[in-house]
Formats: C-alpha cells, sequence, structure tokens
DNA sequence: GCGGATTACGTGACATGTCAAGCATAAGCC
DNA sequence: GGCTTATGCTTGACATGTCACGTAATCCGC
C-alpha cells in the first residue's frame, strides 16, 4: 500500500457538475448541489478510508486488506473451510482471482488448499493454525482502526440516517445496477458477500 | 473491471462483531449493532459501487475507473495540462504509478507528455484532442449512472444528513489518520485531492 | 558559482488482478 | 456404458500498482 493525501483535499477536479452551465437540474443533466456534496464527501471518505485500512492491516500485521477478506470470511465459516467457489461468492471476488491470491497465502502459510473428498473438482481453502493466530492477532487493530477513523466521526444520532440511506443505496444497486457475470459465477440464489467485516470471534488484547 | 455480485449479500462473514460475546460495548471492544449495521451498508455500497463504475466506463468508453480518474482531473484545468506531481495531487495517487499509467495513456494517445519548460524535471501530462473528446463523451453516462444507481436510492430528505455524517465523518479522518507520505510528496499545504468527480465541463448529451 | 540538500521523475522487480482458455470430474440422458 | 454438458478450478499472458532506488535539475548558503 501506500498512497498518500495530504492534510486537506481541494474541490476543485472533483467536478461532479458543469463549471459553467446554471440548469437548475436537467433529469438528465449534472448532479445538483445537494447530490454533489454527498458525492464529495463519500468519495473523499471511500478513497481516504481504504488507504488507511491497507495501511493499518500492513503495519500491524503484515497482511493487506484482500487476505483480511479472506481470513475474515474463513474465520467466520463453522469448519474454518470453504471450496474456492463459496469462498469467491463470500467476498466477491472472481474465482481466478482468489485462485491466484489463495496459493500466495498459501505459500506464507495462512491457508492451505486441498482436494475436496466430496467433489473431487473442488478445492477447499482451509485456515491454518498460523492463518488463524494471524487473523485473531489482526482483528483487534482493525476494529480499532475503524471505530477511530470512521465512528469516531459519527455523532450519534446521524448513525441511524446514515444506515438508512446507505441500505437504501445499496438496494437500489442490486435493483438498477448491470452485473453480468465475469465468469458464470454464483447460481441462483447464491449467498454473496460477506466483506471486510470488522473482527472475528476470539481475539482482542 | 470483471467480478459479480448476484442478487445479494449474507451477513454472514461480514461479522463486525464477535460470534458470541455478549458484551455491551468494551469501548475497546467490536462494533455495537448500530455501528455494525452502518458499517455492513457502508462496505456493501463501496465494493457495489466500485464495480459498477468500472464496468459501466469499460463497456462505454473503454476506459477504466483511473483512466477517468486521470482525464477529468486534466479536463477540469484551465490548461488541461498538469505536471505530473500535481495530477498526482490532485486525484491522490502516488507519482510513481501515476507515471507508468501516464505512459500507458499516452500510448493510447489519450494524453501527451513533455518536459516542462520552467523546471526541466517536471513532467507535463498534457489531455490530447483526443483524450478530451473520449472524456467528454464518457461523462454523461458516468453522470447519469452516479444519479442513477447512487442517487436513484437515496430519498430527499436523507440527503442532507448522508452528507453530513460523511462529511464529519472525513474531517475525523483527516484529525485521525496515519498518512505517513509513501513518498514525500505534498509539501505542507498542497492542495491534494479531486477525484473521480463526475461530468466536466462541455460532453452532455 | 561550487557542493550538498531537495525536488521531480523514471525504472525495474515484483505483487496483484483480469481475461480467455484449458483440464478434470460430475451430471444427465439414451 | 458412452456421449454431451455443466461445473469447479487452475493457468498463462498481460494490465496495473507498489516499493525501493537511481538520475537529473533546482535551490541554498557561502
Amino acid at each position: 500500500m501506500g498512497r498518500r493525501a495530504d492534510d486537506g483535499w481541494t474541490e476543485e477536479g472533483l467536478h461532479v457538475m458543469p463549471r459553467k452551465r446554471p440548469a437548475p437540474e436537467p433529469a438528465t443533466g449534472w448532479l445538483d448541489e445537494e447530490q454533489q456534496r454527498a458525492w464529495l464527501a463519500y468519495i473523499k471518505v471511500q478513497l481516504r478510508l481504504v488507504y488507511e485500512m491497507n495501511r493499518q492491516l500492513q503495519a500491524d500485521s503484515r497482511m493487506s486488506l484482500a487476505d483480511w477478506d479472506v481470513l475474515t470470511a474463513l474465520g467466520a465459516s463453522e469448519s474454518a473451510s470453504l471450496t474456492v467457489t463459496a469462498l469467491a461468492a463470500q467476498i466477491g471476488w472472481e474465482r481466478s482471482r482468489l485462485s491466484h491470491h489463495a496459493k500466495r497465502m498459501a505459500g506464507r502459510g495462512l491457508v492451505e488448499l486441498a482436494t475436496a473428498n466430496s467433489d473431487r473438482r473442488a478445492t477447499e481453502v482451509r485456515l491454518t493454525a498460523e492463518g488463524r493466530v494471524t487473523l485473531e492477532r489482526a482483528a483487534p487493530g482493525h476494529v480499532e482502526l475503524i471505530k477511530r477513523l470512521f465512528f469516531g466521526g459519527v455523532p450519534r444520532e446521524l448513525l441511524d440516517p446514515l444506515s438508512t440511506a446507505l441500505e437504501s443505496v445499496y438496494a437500489n444497486l442490486l435493483a438498477h445496477g448491470s452485473l453480468p457475470p465475469p465468469d458464470s459465477l454464483y447460481a441462483d440464489g447464491a449467498a454473496v458477500d460477506a466483506v471486510r467485516g470488522a473482527g472475528d470471534g476470539a481475539g482482542a488484547d
């Protein structure tokens, strides 16, 4: 990771509306003032937060946000083991990406790969003892970071409106997003998701 | 580009709180319910949105979100030309990343690179005619996407609370984030930012 | 103006992600 | 059983990003 954004960001360049046009909102035009304000705030938080999370994980636990997502999902499963497809769906990745990444993590001893007994085609990604320890050691710090950086700035009374707003945005995304599968993963009701949650059972210092 | 997340996401695995512990909130513990709700919503929107933006830009204009950020920032500058450092600061990248990326974009004719006259050390990244056309053609669709996917789901009355909440989060991020520069960019008050804005002067359909 | 910081970049090696194929096992079907 | 299809992954080539370092142009005191 690495990146950096000093202390402030100018609004200039983020222009989500024309620099000239005074139009009130052509329906199919630019973002109006209220929208632009929300959009800028959203984008800035997003970029900064990803940077911070990556950095903290890297510094404290020598792992990337990607590693965290994988370990977290595995740690959450009962058997601490999931097939590539299931795990990929869980964290929203493409299988090939996970295939590559899992192999690297296996190289570092965080997980191990083995052909499944039930289905010889399937590969099980299993959390190793070392992987679990790593995860449990990293969890507290990550949760702490989120509480500090994200929630430290949200007034209690805005928490509910924030959730509500984001939830509607998400619902809308699901309803109107495109999403033709990159592969042909995720059958009908496949449970996708489970991502970047903060923390996992155990751990804590 | 490429990824996919079917229709829904399970909450399972996102676990931002322990699976057992009943603790009310150990101060240095896990996220409480309200926080977890907001966090899950935030993460899900973030992942999905990035996926959608990348996809739309790729499909409609053969460009990545990264290309968009670069073109957008250049398009916003008066001279349609910025030095590598300035541009990197604008969009929040590391200079080396921009260096690599700009070279590729130059290969595709979207920008051109030239040593600055004023400072022989500096390299100017300039928007080419083709680059501008590409940007202006892509802008409407991108803005449209954001209005549809993001704002299509936000009830008007929640827009202000949403902005306020995100702005406080951002302010908090600036105040408590780490951020030791990856390089030693950004002198003191350097205006950093300007990112992924949607749209640019001109364009429109 | 000379020598040592500083600043602005470019590079090379390597980590990560994406895409298009390819391979093996499983399922269906007759 | 033997074929055709579907499923589950892995690979290889290549696009992108990150890091550590190297080089050239400026700036600063003296």
